[in-house]
DNA sequence: GCGGCCTGGGAGAGCGCTCTCACTCAGAGT
DNA sequence: ACTCTGAGTGAGAGCGCTCTCCCAGGCCGC
């Protein structure tokens, strides 16, 4: 009897609490951890449970309590840089197992369309999810401000776009790029370019100042022609470094904004003949797997995508349980990981 | 004051039946498509929710229908293989947008641990999600079987477990890998080389099969010292790099399960000296976007993700709604992608 | 003129849960 | 002796929806 209860997931609370010989609201209780029960009618319910296999209904949960127990994540409009890139399957990863670790669900929606994304913002907006993660945004994305001026909490990954009233979770790239691009310096290159990401993605952007801001510092001049702006793609890399190598054929040091692009630059850079790291040395960013294992080793910069996605669920579950919208902005620091591609001593000192 | 509601996102169906003056029940019967309601009523329904911007209550729904709209992807216990690899994104991707399409949503599920995995077949089984797609299993995963015998309604991506009831959707792997050697011994290679994936995994086994299918077929002798196991990551595919260059320093062909593991097996080759394709031929499998930047260019075993995991919806689709659990099977055929890597015309007839 | 049979639509139950409210029964205060 | 508290509990309403009745009215055939 109770197996077949079991099989079918009809075990309601009603059964829990007549075999436990209480009423349901006291099983209620019990699931939802209230103080003011007996340990003993606790210890019946808790028994019940556990013999019916009980798990309580999240549906009927949700149509009393208005909450659904489970966060968004939106993906705007796919671009090539988020389907082509392990960051991404990371930062999911992370946000996923922190939201298990409160029990909540991760609902992932991939929207295809603008008019897609104006679907789930509806559909956001009707109280079906307590909270949205998003990520990959442009610059000028007007989603964020929209979702939190319908009072639903949002954090955004990097940068919020400017004027939003979202709370954000950022890297320090600026500092990042700006600590690459010195030691490329320091390792005594003078011709120093970057591959950077599109420019309306305030990472992307971060990332060109912070080289901008190192150059500066040296005293060196900042050269428009040492700058190729990518997409962080692969084929966008390919692009980048050639035009780069067209204009700037001397050039002795390169900082690229991901990993990924840099990984690609370098095989470009060998093709056209260059050493890696005796006539550039080379600098990614992201430190991803891939830079482990690029022929030479790539130094890059290393930001704690895991440690980011915990505290954007933090950010989130604050704003939800508290219904405290403050805008919150939390940067964490970068650290620069020095391998043979730039031509320093691998892990120095740090 | 419609302003309001609509940003509380609190407009019920009984709001929208009064503002058309109708019941709810009628009101239920236009948001559901039902054909019985007459055309002037459902005009004036179709107005009060387009006015109202009324959003059903999922919640409420799921309680009456027993059906949350919903289907899970759980993600067993993370693998290196998983989070290296771009090709689960664009699976993730698949599934979603085919999801979209027929309203219904998308819950992630990231098993830590065993026991997370256990919780979150309770879960499944007690009614939460309408149906399961299961990835990246290992070949005696059984979780896949223990879901069927639930009834709940699963579909697997790649061969299920022996003796399961599950449906799945696949590539020909075996097909595609004896195409890709064929392929490399039609160059004229004879000393034909294959790294593989772990072997538990079906479609990584599969590979190994079509590799030596080809091999049987041309009359030459099945080596296992030409045979090195991967494990779909870059460390992986450079250890088994080494390992068949140690063991056979003439090897001039060489088939890699996946294309991450093959642009890493390429870079091996060149630091070792070999010239690719002059010395050493090389195809991968899956086709994915790296294939086209690598130096030089890497032919490659294409399988239609997209349309796969379509088709893996439209199968839980017919599942769920037939209720009829007949474990179904469908197999995808592959195409060779012929580039630079592997010495044949780029491209040829097809 | 009456039963039969459509089409369209309303009333109302109830899905499984949470939560308010009122109650009981201790023990403590006066 | 008596209120007074407070801890523990149960009864019952109700969240927003679907869906099963059932009923009204129009049309047919006999």
């Amino acid at each position: 009897m109770t197996q077949e209860d079991r099989a079918i997931g009809r075990v309601t609370l009603e059964d829990v609490a007549r075999m436990a010989g209480v009423s349901r609201a006291t099983g209620s209780r019990v699931v939802n951890g209230s103080p003011k029960v007996n340990p003993e009618s606790r210890r019946a319910v808790e028994e019940a449970i556990a013999r019916l296999g009980y798990v309580p209904n999240r549906a009927a949960r949700s149509l009393m309590t208005r909450r659904s127990d489970s966060i968004g994540v939106i993906i705007p409009t796919p671009n090539a840089r988020l389907f082509g890139d392990p960051f991404f399957l990371l930062f999911l990863n992370g946000i996923g197992t922190a939201l298990a670790l409160h029990g909540l669900h991760l609902l992932l929606l991939i929207a295809q369309s603008g008019e897609e994304e104006k679907r789930y913002e509806q559909y956001v907006a009707s109280g079906h999810i307590d909270g949205v993660v998003l990520t990959a945004l442009r610059g000028d994305d007007p989603l964020p401000e929209r979702l939190a001026a319908r009072g639903i909490p949002v954090v955004v990954n990097g940068r919020a776009p400017r004027g939003s009233r979202a709370s954000y979770v950022d890297a320090d790239s600026r500092g990042g790029a700006e600590a690459a691009t010195a030691h490329l310096i320091a390792q005594g290159r003078r011709k120093v370019a970057t591959i950077s990401g599109p420019l309306d993605m305030p990472a992307a952007l971060d990332r060109l100042l912070g080289f901008r801001d190192a150059l500066g510092a040296a005293g060196l001049p900042i050269d428009p022609t040492l700058e190729a702006v990518g997409d962080f793609t692969q084929e966008g890399a390919i692009r980048a470094m050639n035009l780069l190598l067209e204009r700037q054929p001397d050039l002795d040091g390169l900082f690229v904004a991901s990993d990924t692009m840099a990984a690609t630059a370098l095989r470009e850079l060998q093709s056209a003949g260059r050493r890696v790291p005796d006539d550039v040395a080379v600098v990614g960013f992201d430190d991803q797997p891939i830079a482990e294992t690029t022929v030479p080793p790539l130094s890059s910069v290393r930001h704690p995508i895991e440690a980011m996605s915990h505290e954007m669920v933090s950010l989130l579950l604050h704003d939800i349980e508290s219904r405290d919208h403050t805008p919150r902005q939390v940067t964490f620091s970068t650290e620069l990981v020095i391998r043979e591609s730039s031509g320093g001593r691998p892990a120095p000192g740090t």
